[in-house]
Parts: C-alpha cells; structure tokens; sequence
DNA sequence: GTAATAAAAGTATTTAAATACTTTTATTTA
DNA sequence: TAAATAAAAGTATTTAAATACTTTTATTAC
C-alpha cells in the first residue's frame, strides 16, 4: 500500500506528535530508535518533511526535529503526499496506465471503493487524532 | 497494493477466461501482448499459476495455456496468494511486524478495515465474474 | 523415429527502493 | 571567535523485484 519509508514518515511524526507537549527536539537517531526504523531513512525523510513544512527542524546544539500546533491539525494525507505522492490513491487495482470509469478494468468498481476509503483514512485521521491513543497507551509505534 | 506480476497474473487469467468458450489455447507470447504485460513476466508467472493447478498448461504444437470450467469458479484471491502470498491481507498499515488487536497501531481498526474491504473483493470476484464485463466490452484488459 | 513447437526451468541483467556513508552548513555555547 | 553539535545534502552500496536470455523437456505431426 505504502512505500516502507511512507510508513516511517507517519511513524515519525506521530513520535513526534505524542511529545508535542513537551517542547523538546529530537534528534534523527532518537526518533529512528523510538520507531523501530532505519536511522538513514529516517533522517532523508525528516528533511523531505521539514523542506515541505510539515514538521520543523533546527540545527546546531540543542537542535533537532519537532513539530507545532498547526501541524498538529495536518491530516496524515499531507504526509503520504510528500513522501509517495498521490499515485496509491489514483492507480487502477490491475494496472491499467489510467483508472477511469469511461475505461474502466474488471475490478474498477469494487477497488475504486476499496481505494477512496483508504483515502478517507488518510485524510480524516490527523497527527493529533493518531497521538491520542499512543500518549494513552493503547496504540503502539514499535512492535 | 499488489505487485506488477500479481496484477499481471490477474489479467492474464481473466484474458483465458474470457476466451474460455473457444477451446483454444494460448501461448505466453499472444498472452503478454493481449494484456499488454512483459512476456518475460507473464512466461514466468504463467508457470507459477499451472503449477498451483489455477490454469491448464500443454507443451508441445498447439500447445499453450488455457482455463477449464472448475477453474473459472475460482476467487481472484487464489491468484494473488498464489504470486503474492498473503503478507496484502495481514500487514500492518503502519508496518509493525505483526498487525494484532492486542497490540495496534495508531490506525489498526481503520486500516483493517480497508484491508478486510479489498480481501473481500479478492474473495468474492471469480474469474468467471470478471469475465463478463470484458466479454460484453464494458470493461478492458489494456489501456 | 525425426523435426518442429511450445512450455518449463534455470541463470543473468536491469531497475528502483532502501540503506549506508561522507561532506557541508548552520547554530549554539563557551 | 573557536569548538561542538546536529541537520542538510550529496554520493555509494545493497537488496529485491522485474525483465531478459538460454537451455531443457514434453508433445505433436509428419
Ligand atoms: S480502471 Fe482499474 S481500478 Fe479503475
Ligand atoms: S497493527 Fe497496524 S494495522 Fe493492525
């Protein structure tokens, strides 16, 4: 569905969510750690979501990653949008070049309802909604 | 969502359905050019299916693939477990090692949710459904 | 039985994603 | 201002999927 770096992206910035409260900045390999993923492809992706303003970073001593109240309200669309672009939410389920419903494959329908609702997910569910049960302890971001 | 070869295979089984009432049987060659897939892929995948008893295989002149009636009763998900396993169905959205209810993601019931939507597509579409809008021409196998 | 045909099988190459490494730049602190 | 810190950026390697190539085996037709 997602891209294992897309994944990582959401991970991360709900890690970063969950310490919203706190004011602290975290370092690449603190927030690889605390998600369980590679530190590399944490830090290109923590740079890819800085650059497109979704999270913050500062440099220097005492610098690092976090997050603010308004990109606390972001839908987590905003990140699979930066990380793998829009293509999971448009591609025909067999892999036609186009979905359309003029032109459609034999399983358009049924996938086409499969795919908005993971869009819906997407873009109903923001950072904010997704720290509330990991601050609570009852949703996990590490195995 | 599924890999290029499982798409692939879903298409090329739903092309030797489609043509099921002629008899015929098909090479790898016309099979990869009808679904417009790489004949390297289809050759491969076509073996894979034949061996999993999906399709009928018969070397030789006038040899080629082809479907029987038992084998057009089959669900699509039989061809993505045969290519693709079963990882599309189980996975974490988020890309915990293991998706549990006792010990979820932030999206966990969400995500099940889309996932149980398009296991149900997989399981409830056979290829003798899927073939009925492409033999009536309201749905296509190509771009 | 020989030749032709087409799948089966095994191996090799290509490509893109993921991961790893290195250098540069900005910031803070002392 | 100098040293330390940490992100930013660029490059390289690894890995797995996809694609390409080659050889073998089974079947048919003559
Ligand atoms: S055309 Fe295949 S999903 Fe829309
Ligand atoms: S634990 Fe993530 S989807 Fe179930």
């Amino acid at each position: 569905m997602l891209s294992v770096t897309c994944k990582a992206a959401i991970k991360a910035v709900i890690y970063l969510g969950s310490m919203f409260k706190s004011g602290e900045k975290f370092g690449i390999r603190e927030i690889a750690d605390q998600i369980d993923e590679n530190e590399h492809t944490v830090g290109k992706l923590l740079q890819k979501l800085a650059k497109a303003g979704l999270i913050c970073s500062a440099k220097g001593p005492n610098g690092g990653f976090y997050i603010i109240e308004n990109q606390m309200k972001l839908p987590i669309l905003a990140i699979v949008e930066a990380i793998d672009g829009t293509d999971v939410f448009n591609q025909c389920g067999l892999g036609l070049h186009k979905c359309s419903a003029a032109h459609p494959c034999p399983i358009h329908n049924d996938f086409k309802s499969v795919r908005e609702g993971f869009r819906m997910l997407c873009s109903e569910k923001t950072i904010e909604d997704l720290c509330l049960p990991v601050n609570s302890g009852i949703a996990y971001l590490i195995s």
